[in-house]
This record gives structure tokens, sequence and C-alpha cells, in this order.
RNA sequence: GGCUGGGUAGCUCAGUUGGUUAGAGCGCAGGACUCAUAAUCCUGAGGUCGGGAGUUCAAAUCUCCCCCCCGCCA
């Protein structure tokens, strides 16, 4: 049996996540877990909430709790969103729990035994007031060069230029304000990368699977030559700094950096599966336990590629142990919002629990996929969104499952009719279904989701299209049997085109399923050669129409909407 | 400034190794049907493929220059 894990990157935890982060690696993964697990693959996905580093500490601080138990209730939160979504996760872990310490102190310990850890002194912007070293970017100022009064200490963001927090003019801490701030000498651990830069050239070239986007920026990072990286902070929150299970001296009050230890959650998350006893982790992620036939794909969005094909599998590399490394990946551009971007900070766009106060979850998934941001931003607008959900969901696959099973339930007593033979017409839309059956698979296997939502919309237009050519309702009049074979022939449509819809649109596709009475065992992923698909219904077999699938969205709602969420703002 | 990616019908996007009249969905126009959520089905109009130069018998597709947009890096 095929063995597929899939990850999706991780949502930091400090807020709740937009459609643009959906679109961009949650939902395509779930999309693809759902389509492996209907063709009998054995699959993990696993995804978890980021949540180190200052911004939660931040957060937590702006809405006046522990850490801790910010995390606790933003991890909810997500949590709930993304079941809202129906996004298939087989484990949704944190990257706070204990699993993930203890793999980051391991992973630690073992790059330190290598060589490739070193401890190196550093000088950084220390806030008397805030009792704390501030990140560079949590320092603000004048900018040297150009005068901008806001200017950040890791760049300007009106001249452009990067910059050293020590080198603002009157520089002051964005977390209080306070300009009694100094510069002060603290210790770190370096993760030598430049000590990698081969080992890891050499396994990119192996990786023949990533689409071209991803090797060329991993190859332009190597090219540019690996920099040696700060792995600790001195923070308060995140995992401690211990060496062989001891604290570290002089590293009390420091913490790994968020960078080093998110992904080592990917695993951390499944370990936590493990101990709800849920399966063993290691066939997963060891290719001494069992994992050398798991195929391991990622999803992110294209900011994070850098980290994934590189920062990532130096730490696994670099450890010498035979760690599971990423085979495929699928990296997606952002969803724009009116001319911008969709934005968590600045609250622009439409967010997952609000998206969800709106319309069922499948609307937006469909949505979201037929538009994926695949080879260039993708535009989001309520009229746009509107027009693929009123118009593919509603007209095309919603009013197809009505029409027929409406019909069939007047005139053919809601049974599956017996009668005719297939003929020209049924042989067509056979040869046209092998066809695009197998176009659909193909789609998916290659992760071409904007392809397989445009596929999937072909095959539900089939039904409608051969309704159209054997008018069941006119040679009802003339020949009983004709007509019992094109309705035979529709309602097998329904439950194919059902079937193809789960891995998009979960609920409407289940209801369907059940109210044409299909077990769950066959709900399969069906085989393109197979030729019984069109016969496979059994006769007289009883069902009832589903409640109309999807309700069209109103202009009245769009326009409710765009005032709401500040639509061309 | 350097580097990806993008600039194709009114809109959103496909266009494999250069090769017959550049495609799809939406929108628009006309027609058909009346089982259905005024849904569906058929037909049609609509593009000097960002601009310029070049290579070629032939370029949206290759080369060079330029102009925009998103992102990454410095």
């Amino acid at each position: 049996m095929q063995r597929i894990l899939i990850t999706s990157a991780l949502p930091y935890i400090n807020g709740i996540k937009h459609l643009g982060n959906l679109a961009g690696s949650m939902l395509p993964a779930d999309l693809y877990a759902r389509f492996w697990r209907m063709r009998g693959a054995e699959v993990l996905y696993i995804c978890a909430t980021d949540e180190h580093g200052t911004p939660a500490e931040l957060a937590a601080a702006d809405a006046g709790q522990d850490v801790r138990a910010y995390c606790d209730e933003q991890y909810e939160v997500q949590r709930k969103a993304c079941a809202g979504f129906d996004l298939s996760f087989d484990y949704f872990g944190r990257s706070s729990n204990a699993p993930n310490a203890h793999l980051t102190q391991h992973f630690a310990d073992v790059l330190e035994d290598n060589g490739l850890l070193e401890e190196r002194v550093s000088e950084q912007v220390y806030s008397i007031d805030d009792k704390r070293f501030l990140p560079d970017r949590y320092v603000q100022g004048t900018c040297p060069h150009c005068g901008y009064e806001k200017a950040r200490g890791d760049q300007c963001d009106d001249c452009g230029r990067v910059l050293d927090p020590v080198d603002l003019i009157e520089p002051y801490s964005t977390i209080s304000g306070s300009k009694n701030l100094e510069v002060r000498e603290t210790r770190h651990l370096f993760l030598r990368q430049s000590k990698m830069q081969g080992r890891v050239r050499e396994w990119i070239e192996t990786a023949t699977d990533w689409p071209p986007l991803a090797r060329s920026i991993a190859l332009k990072w190597l090219d540019e030559g690996l920099q040696d990286r700060a792995i600790t902070r001195d923070l308060g929150w995140g995992i401690p700094v211990l060496r062989h299970g001891k604290p570290r001296p002089g590293f009390e009050n420091k913490v790994f950096y968020v960078w080093f230890d998110a992904p080592i959650e990917y695993i951390g998350a499944t370990v936590e599966r493990a101990k709800a006893g849920e399966g063993d982790w290691e066939r997963w992620w060891r290719t001494d336990k069992g994992a050398t036939d798991v195929t391991y794909v990622q999803f992110m969005g294209k900011d994070n590629v850098a980290f994934h094909t590189v920062s990532f599998p130096i730490t696994i590399l670099g450890s010498e142990e035979p760690w599971k490394t990423v085979d495929k990946l699928k990296a997606f551009n952002w969803v724009t919002w009116y001319d911008g971007k969709f934005s968590t900070s600045q609250k622009r766009g439409i967010f997952m629990d609000q998206a969800l106060e709106l319309v069922p979850s499948d609307m937006w998934r469909w949505h979201l996929m037929a538009n994926a941001p695949e080879s260039a931003d993708a535009a989001f607008t309520l009229e746009h969104f509107q027009s693929t959900v009123n118009k593919d969901l509603a007209d095309v696959f919603g009013n197809f499952v009505n029409r027929i099973t409406r019909f069939a339930t007047a005139k053919m007593q809601g049974k599956v009719p017996e009668g005719g033979e297939a003929g020209l017409l049924e042989a067509k839309l056979a040869e046209e279904l092998t066809h695009r059956l197998s176009a659909l698979t193909g789609h998916f296997e290659a992760m071409d989701f904007r392809k397989a939502m445009a596929e999937t919309r072909a095959i539900w237009a089939m039904g409608n299209e051969y309704l159209a050519e054997a008018a069941p309702w006119t040679t009802i009049k003339i020949d009983a049997d004709a007509a019992a074979l094109s309705v035979r022939t529709a309602l097998n449509m329904v439950v194919i085109s059902a079937i193809i819809a789960q891995p998009v649109i979960p609920d409407a596709a289940a209801k369907v399923l059940d109210a044409m009475g299909v077990p769950l065992t066959n709900r399969k992923w069906p085989d393109a050669r197979d030729t019984a698909l069109l016969d496979a219904l059994p006769v007289g077999l009883p069902f009832r129409p589903p409640d109309v699938l999807f309700a069209k969205i109103t202009d009245e709602d769009i326009e409710a909407w765009g005032q709401r969420f500040g639509a061309g703002k």
C-alpha cells in the first residue's frame, strides 16, 4: 500500500488565519490527503500551530494574558476554524508541546556533537524599561540614510535599506516606546550552516520531484553562500536550551529561536499523535524504522520555500541520523484582496472564522481551489466568489443533482429504474468519462489544483449535457425503456459527480451520496478504465432527492459583505 | 540593486519539445428545451498573445533591450 506523509506550513499562533493562508497550504494539502485516502493509500496529514517567539509574547501581553494561556486559547480558536473548514488533519499539534521540546533539544545535541553548533557573542539592543532584549524589528528610530522617522531596526520601510538597529538615530522600543536602550553583549548558539553547504547542495540535486521554482530558490540560497545563524534568543517563551538534558550554563534565560523549532514540530506533532494512542510515529519519520517507503509531501506559501528546502534540511541532514526528508513539495503564491494583500496584522480581508459565518465551508473550499494561486498571485473578490459558487456549485452541480433526482422521484417511484440497453449516447458518455477521469486523476497526482477543479466541473457538466440529449421527459411519453435507461444513467452520473467531488466539497458530496444510498465502501476514487461506472447503481435501489445543496449567494449578500469587510478600500 | 514568477478575449486563467483558422470558464448576443435552485443545452461575437528589435520557411512559444505587477534576497 502506498504511504503518504503530508504536512502543511504551520499557522502562527497570533490570531486566526485569513483565506489566503488557507488557500496557500492547509486547504490544498487537505484535498491531496483526501484524494489519496480515497485511492486507498495510507495517509498521514499533519499540521500544528507555531507558538513560540516574540510576536506570541507580545500578542499575549496585548490581550493581558499569560503567554501560555493565550496560546491555549488561540490554539482552540484555530483548531475550531480548521475543523469548520473540514481540514482532515490526522493530527493537529502544538509546537509548544513536550515532544517538540524534546526533539528540538535532541537535534541541538546531535548537531553540536557533529561540530555544527558554536557559541558566539554578539551585540544586541536591550531595553532597560522593558527588561528584555529587543529583536531587530522591535527597535524603531530615524533612518540614518533617508531620515525616515519610523525605520525598523532590520530595514527602513521608506528607502528599503537594510539596517542594523545600532545605526538608528534616536532609537526606541516599539513595545513600550521607551528610549532607555543600550547595546549589550549576549551569547548565543550559532548553527554553522556554512559547513553544510556541500551536503545540502548534493541533496537538492537529487530532488527531482520539486517544482522548478523551489529548486531555483534553494540553489540561489546556496549560490549566495549559507550564513551561520543564531538558533537561540533572549526570551522567556520557547524551548529551554539544554545540553545532554541539563540546563546549558549561561543559557538559563534563553530559548531556541522559533525558526529552529517550528519545522521540527512536523515530527513533534506526529509524536504527540503517537502519545495520544493513534499510532506509531517512527515508521513515518525514521528510515531505519520503516519510513523508506513513505512519500513525504509538503505544502507551503512561496515565502516558506527556503526554510523547507534549505534551513530545515540542514537540521535534519546535519544530525546524521536516518530521518525522512521531503520528496515533493508544492508552493503557492498569495491571494490578494482588492488591489492589496490579505493581512493578518492590518486585518485586511476575510478570516477563517468570519468566512464560516457567511456561507458553508464547501463554497470557500471550491472557490479557493478553483482559483488557487498556483502560477501567480490570485485576486479574490466577492463578486468573483459569488459567480463561481452560484454557477459551478448551485447551477452546474447542485441543479443537476436536483433535476434528475426530482424527475426520477416523480416519474420512477424514487427507485433506480430498470429497462433499456445502453446505446450510442451512453457509449459516447462512457468514452468521455474515461478520458476525463483519467485527466482528473493525473491533475490530482500532479497537485495541479486549478486544473483538477476545472476537470471536476467538466464532469459535472457532462451530466447536464447527457440529459439535454437523452431528454427523458420527452421519451417517457413514447418509450418507457429509453426513459428508464436515461434516468438510470443520469443517476449514476450523479453518484460519480459526487464521488469525485469529495476531496473538494466533502459535505455536499456526502449529502448526495447519503441520499443516493451509496454505502461508504463504495465511495472510493473511481478507476478511469472501469466500464461499469455508468451502471453501478443496483436496479430498484431507493433514493430520495437531497435538499437543495447550495443556496445561491445574492447581490444583497455581496453588498453587505463588501461593506462589512471593506472591499475596495 | 540582484534573482524567481507573471503581463494572452471585458473578467479569471490554459497554452506541452516553436508549426494547420490562439483555447476554457464567467460575462455578452442569438437559439433550443421545459425535468430542475429563471436552472440547463447549443451556436456566435470578441484577442496585432506588455512594447521594440532579432533568429527562422514558421514565434504567444527561442535571443537581446525596454516598460509594468507580485514575491524573495541584499
